[in-house]
DNA sequence: CTATGTGTATGACAAATGTCAGAAGGGGCC
DNA sequence: GGCCCCTTCTGACATTTGTCATACACATAG
């Protein structure tokens, strides 16, 4: 009994590559590739692969998005992520969207089989290290608020386009940003945002 | 007769993936594997390969950081840069490292077997689009004191701290980083910094 | 030699940001 | 019901940034 996999990388020497290694796996059968989130999407639909590889940042939709749109629509379809540089939240978003495994790109090929075999089987399997980052970086101490209003900051907005894009008062926007940044104990609100990304918190 | 080839990523999966696809080609040969920018200097030295492929992004020294190693230790060896996302000034700073070829992952490694090939002759490559993209985002407007001040100003930090980091005083910190921020039209300085990485001129 | 550009610096002013106190409504929990 | 937290707002104030004019030394191109 095969696994039929669907393959999503936007980067074609990788994905390419991998579906060659892949399917040098007696069991494991790549049915479909794609190179962005909608096409990804569009391409589980079509061919309900058992098991979606799914890289973390691919444009159009992250795999986190692509995975939550995948439970519903096929919720036999289990769900693998990928990815080069796993921060800690990244992996706490994933594991909500219903996700079944976690793993960064340092692992080999063979193993990366093997994983794919017991997400398949049904059990889960997040990669150690990438755990142990994400348990000792914590849960956010931000609000729902202060972190969408932190997100909108994050390209150097001024306040009064983060108010109006937030659909807030300039003060209140203030407030929060005064508020993130003493919750993170960062210089201002750009070091802040540096932090917060860093810990995957926006 | 075979070109020898050197594999340098710091991601295991591609790294083992791509020497898996480049070895199916007839007169390619992987005869070394790195997953830093100094365990691929080391490799080079001891193995000596015709063409080494570089990840632009590795721990420990960048590719083109490698690239200017290898330039005056193995001149023999061309370099042949790959990467994920290409940003304009890198090309230039790879050119000026003495890189024979420069393309992103998302070629198929059919097509980089090819590249290889015409590198290893001693020609160039550079794919047309981030050649594009370098010239369209043109030359940094930036003054040397200019970029290394906006570079201290990229983790968020105040002016105070610029300005001991940079040996300056604080009036002079400011100065450079409105006339940068003038030069790029940016909204503030944290904008700024964005724009300048993104064009890669930082 | 002179003009120009760069590096550095001040001082002053305007604008944006950060901080704090306080207030009001709503949801959840014991 | 009372308490706590989140959301939202306002106003006031201190601090930090951004902008501009001006200045001088130094290098380099013409």
């Amino acid at each position: 009994m095969t696994v039929r996999l669907l393959l999503a990388d936007d980067e074609h020497l990788i994905r390419g590559a991998l579906a060659a290694l892949l399917s040098l796996e007696d069991d494991l059968a790549v049915v479909a590739e794609a190179a962005t989130g909608p096409e990804a999407l569009a391409m589980a639909r079509a061919h309900g692969p058992d098991v979606a590889v799914l890289d973390l940042q691919m444009p159009g939709a992250d795999g986190v998005k692509v995975a939550t749109s995948l439970r519903t629509e096929l919720p036999s379809c289990k769900v693998l992520i990928v990815t080069s540089h796993g921060r800690p939240g990244h992996l706490k978003r994933a594991l909500e969207a219903g996700v079944r495994g976690f793993v960064p790109k340092t692992v080999s090929a063979r193993r990366l089989a093997e994983i794919i075999r017991t997400v398949h089987a049904g059990n889960r399997y997040v990669d150690p290290e990438l755990a142990a980052d994400a348990i000792s970086a914590g849960d956010s101490p931000l609000t729902v608020r202060e972190a969408e209003v932190l997100e909108l900051a994050a390209d150097g907005a001024p306040v009064a386009e983060i108010a109006e894009r937030a659909a807030l008062s300039q003060g209140t926007v203030r407030n929060y940003l005064s508020s993130a940044v003493s919750k993170l104990g960062a210089e201002n609100r750009h070091a802040a945002v540096r932090l917060a990304r860093e810990r995957g918190w926006v």
